[in-house]
RNA sequence: GCGAAAGUGGCGGAACUGGCAGACGCGCCAGACUUAGGAUCUGGUACCCGAGAGGGUAUGGGGGUUCGAGUCCCUCCUUUCGCACCA
């Protein structure tokens, strides 16, 4: 008799685990490869189980992937680079370096605790310059190819900390330090020109097909094409400056009774001076740019604009139309101008409405014209255009195109694709990122550092004040260096990459972790990657993704990778909520899993987090749950207790067809190979891992029924007491049947509870680990109940079940469901209409 | 507002291709074993009527297709998530 006692199996398992190196992997071509991969981590300090969750998933799918005779590769690392431990060096004066080595350690601890089979040997952190190094590789490359370049842009500067804040150090419009209002500053920044990808990343969402459908539709959105046409307005009285606007519907330009001007766009400076109260002008043109800031966040904004006083000339009206200013056009966007089509769009709808501007109808249902006064709302609908010249008549897509083609004839517009997604500003006035590898010569430019001197390492910083721009411009022995190309003094740039860098390729980076040459060896990715089974949260499910798949195409493009699509499958796991609540630090709703380590062990804690709910589900954290799996685990543990010595040395070969089985045992064993196929299909197709869980729970349930009723004493009905420890009546057969069934139970099982599984393993007397046994064979002949019940239904209710034969042909079943008793009484007296055989399933009567 | 997903016992959730709704677990009730049990084992547990056998009603509401609908179609309601003036 032994007791469970999960603490000492996690200690002794995790010790072998990590003496033998188990989860290290080389190439190897005469296997399958798996890649399993959950996103790494920002080591923040302490993982809660809601991070948790995601590992033990991941490492559910590796587990199995291993027994099921895969070469898996599953590794872990940390996204180190960032801005809270730069905060914190800020606020607490500990340098980013030291806190995050420090956070690292204790989350590896962590998850070394929960027995998650990662490749140690791989890791590696993002601010190690053996990583970053690379980073300023591929940023050099992409420079090369015009991939990076450098424009103005605008950034949140705090006027009383004099620094720039990131989007997320803006709370509420305001410095998260000190709440002075944000303001904008445009800075010479760098992008990524991931534009240039758009078609591609956009088209093959299509062939993502285990991705979930809400991730695709959600990158489709960010990517956001729309088709239509530029079409340029001549400015009246000034042919020099035309306005472009971007519109999807050029079939309504005949409705186009005014222009509106996003506040940004490069015009209307111009116009302010040049209109009859240029300070009232800007007054408001401020107005309306403070507002993107902090009015956004407070609710619908309210539509607002003004006139500039000039007027432009709608190029196929040739009308003059009057030009307004309107805080709703996006600068941004298209040209930062759109032609006003109240008639047809919504939101020009009720601008005109409120300012009262000209409303012109000239797309209708049936061609039939229509007043502008009985229009209720904007008609947004496809249909035949009327009053639009010789364009009358036509349908709204025929005339797109006509009209297209002739704004290209007479130079002033043509047919356009317009995206949503803009390049990828990736510069960032921080201390605790990647440096970006370029220089500033007065002679030479822009230069890039020479790859023979990279990486470009990050200056060891005494203090963080917190204030001036980028903190490496603080730092002379950084700033200050000779140009390669012409040796005289040059400065480098002092900004540092967006930490999406960071995370966009790490991946590729797992496969050769320590190459000192290249990023990584284009033969070992082309053997393990793609990631086969990537998860992570849904908070990624457009920016890290979209970045890694626009990474993999720069890649192919540099020649290093052949494939264009990094994840083959994702799954997006769902948060634990604790209270109702997402669980965080502020709250005080954190749930430990050390805590529950100490108490129940790594398995059980595994198990219930599997158990609870589909992967993709939130769930709500329950310590009753975990009890449960907790006795669940320790229900196993006394049933291979109480049987394994019997079952241990015993070398019994089941016959293919179980003739000479009793029924007990067949049924069992029926069970054992149900469990099987079963737990097999939810853990490796559907992903289900819940219902995996209560498959090996039927599984128990019936072993322990199975040895109450053959056995004398039953399994652990006294535990304490001197019951007979098998060997006593069972037959041959029994042991078979039961060591069968103990055995496939174990190692389904182990991938869930590995430390429990492997102890149980050992104590069954084999001489392999779990982890590298076989997964069992699932034997769809045993499987196969020759007796089923299968029920009669009369008018839709069932009013009896037969006992039949599974191979009862339908006549058969017809014939049986008809002479029931129990289905006559409903029969009697009434015709019989129709009846229904679904084979092997149920029968159903109609009667009348 | 637009888009997507989802609504099943007291709770978490099952139900694979349209075929016995509620697997499995939690909780609760009872029994056994016990000095004791919050351990363990066994049984019960959707709701209503009925002493019982049995009958009826149930998968957010309403309608439809079908011998048969949690599952398919239409419509409405609610919740969650995403996008939120993208012209």
């Amino acid at each position: 008799m032994s007791d469970y006692r999960p603490q000492d199996l996690d200690r002794k398992w995790q010790q072998r685990w990590a003496a033998s190196r188990a989860f290290e992997v080389t190439e190897d071509p005469s296997r399958p490869k798996f890649y399993c991969l959950e996103m790494f981590a920002y080591p923040s300090g302490h993982a809660h189980v809601g991070h948790v969750r995601n590992y033990i998933i991941g490492d559910v799918m590796a587990r199995t992937k291993r027994m099921r005779g895969y070469n898996v590769l599953h590794p872990f690392g940390w996204d180190a680079f960032g801005l809270p431990a730069e905060n914190a060096a800020i606020k607490g004066g500990i340098h980013p370096e030291v806190s995050t080595r420090g956070n690292i350690a204790h989350m590896k601890g962590q998850l070394q605790r929960l027995g998650i089979s990662y490749a140690w040997e791989r890791e590696f952190a993002t601010c190690d310059p053996e990583y970053y190094k690379w980073n300023q590789w591929l940023f050099i490359r992409m420079f090369e190819r015009g991939l990076a370049y450098r424009r103005r842009s605008s950034v949140n500067w705090c006027p009383s900390c004099r620094t720039v804040l990131a989007n997320e150090q803006v709370v509420d419009g305001g410095c998260w330090r000190c709440g002075t209002p944000v303001e904008t500053r445009d800075l010479e920044q760098w992008f990524f020109r991931i534009t240039a990808y758009a078609d591609e990343l956009l088209d093959d969402t299509v062939a993502l097909t285990r991705w979930p459908e809400k991730v695709l539709t959600m990158q489709r959105n960010w990517i956001g094409r729309s088709e239509g046409a530029r079409v340029t307005f001549a400015m009246e009285g000034n042919p020099s400056t035309p306005i472009e606007v971007f519109t999807t519907r050029i079939d309504t330009i005949y409705g186009a009774t005014f222009v509106l001007l996003a506040p940004e766009h490069p015009l209307v400076s111009s116009l302010a001076d040049a209109s009859t109260d240029p300070a009232s002008f800007r007054r408001q043109v401020q107005a309306f740019r403070a507002q993107d800031r902090a009015a956004r966040m407070s609710g619908a904004v309210e539509k607002q604009g003004f006139d500039t006083g000039v007027r432009a000339i709608n190029p196929f009206t040739d009308q003059p139309v009057p030009v307004w200013v309107a805080n709703f056009v996006l600068g941004e966007y298209g040209t930062g101008a759109v032609m006003a089509v109240p008639a047809h769009d919504e939101r020009d709808f009720e601008f005109a409405r409120k300012f009262d501007l000209p409303i012109r109808v000239v797309v209708t249902p049936d061609g039939r014209p229509v007043a502008a006064d009985a229009l209720a709302g904007a008609a947004v609908a496809y249909g035949t255009l009327v009053d639009s010249g010789p364009y009358s008549g036509l349908p709204s897509a025929e005339a797109q195109k006509r009209m297209a083609a002739v704004a290209r004839e007479r130079g002033i517009g043509e047919a356009t694709i317009q995206y949503r997604l803009k390049d990828w500003g990736i510069s960032r006035q921080r201390y605790w990122g990647t440096p970006i590898p370029m220089i500033y010569c007065d002679k030479d430019g822009i230069v890039p550092v020479p790859d023979d001197q990279l990486p470009v390492v990050l200056p060891p910083m005494a203090q963080f004040t917190g204030r001036g721009d980028s903190p490496l411009a603080q730092v002379p022995e950084f700033v200050h260096v000779t140009c390669p190309a012409c040796g005289g003094a040059a400065r480098r740039e002092t900004d540092t990459m967006d930490t999406f860098v960071d995370s966009s390729w790490y991946f590729y980076r797992f496969a050769d972790p320590r190459n000192e040459r290249m990023p990584f060896d284009p033969a070992r990715v082309k053997y393990w990657l793609p990631v086969d089974f990537y998860s992570g949260g849904v908070e990624h499910a457009i920016l890290h993704l979209i970045y890694s798949r626009f990474f993999a195409r720069v890649f192919r493009d540099i020649g290093l990778v052949d494939h264009s699509e990094p994840f083959s499958q994702l799954l997006t796991q769902g948060m634990v909520l604790k209270d109702g609540a997402v669980m965080s630090k502020s709250k005080g709703n954190v749930v430990d899993p050390d805590t529950m380590l100490q108490q129940y062990g790594a398995d059980a804690l595994r198990l219930y987090v599997m158990f609870v709910a589909p992967p993709e589900k939130e769930v709500e954290w329950s310590d009753a749950g975990l009890e449960g799996s907790f006795r669940f685990l320790a229900r196993v543990w006394r049933l291979v207790d109480r049987w394994c010595e019997t079952v241990g040395g015993a070398d019994v070969v089941l016959p293919d067809a179980g003739d000479s089985l009793n029924a007990a045992e067949r049924a069992l064993r029926r069970k054992t190979h149900e469990t099987i196929r079963r737990v097999t299909a939810d853990i490796e197709e559907r992903q289900q891992l819940n219902t995996a869980v209560s498959a090996m729970m039927e599984l128990v349930n019936d072993l322990y029924a199975f040895s109450e009723q053959t056995v004398t004493g039953g399994p652990a009905r006294r535990p304490d007491a001197a019951a007979p420890r098998g060997g006593v009546a069972e037959r041959r057969e029994t042991i078979g049947v039961v060591r069968e069934a103990l055995e496939a139970l174990v190692l389904t099982l182990s991938p869930f509870a590995p430390h429990t599984g492997a102890e149980m393993w050992e104590r069954l007397g084999q001489a392999v680990t779990v982890a590298e046994a076989a997964w069992p064979a699932y034997n769809p002949s045993v499987a196969r109940a020759e007796e089923i019940v299968v029920p009669v239904q009369v008018n839709g209710k069932v009013r009896s079940r037969l006992t039949v034969s599974a191979q009862a042909s339908e006549q058969e079943l017809e014939r049986l469901a008809l002479a029931d008793p129990a289905v006559r009484t409903y029969t009697s007296g009434k015709t019989v209409r129709k009846v229904v055989v679904a084979r092997g399933r149920l029968v159903s009567v109609v009667v009348q």
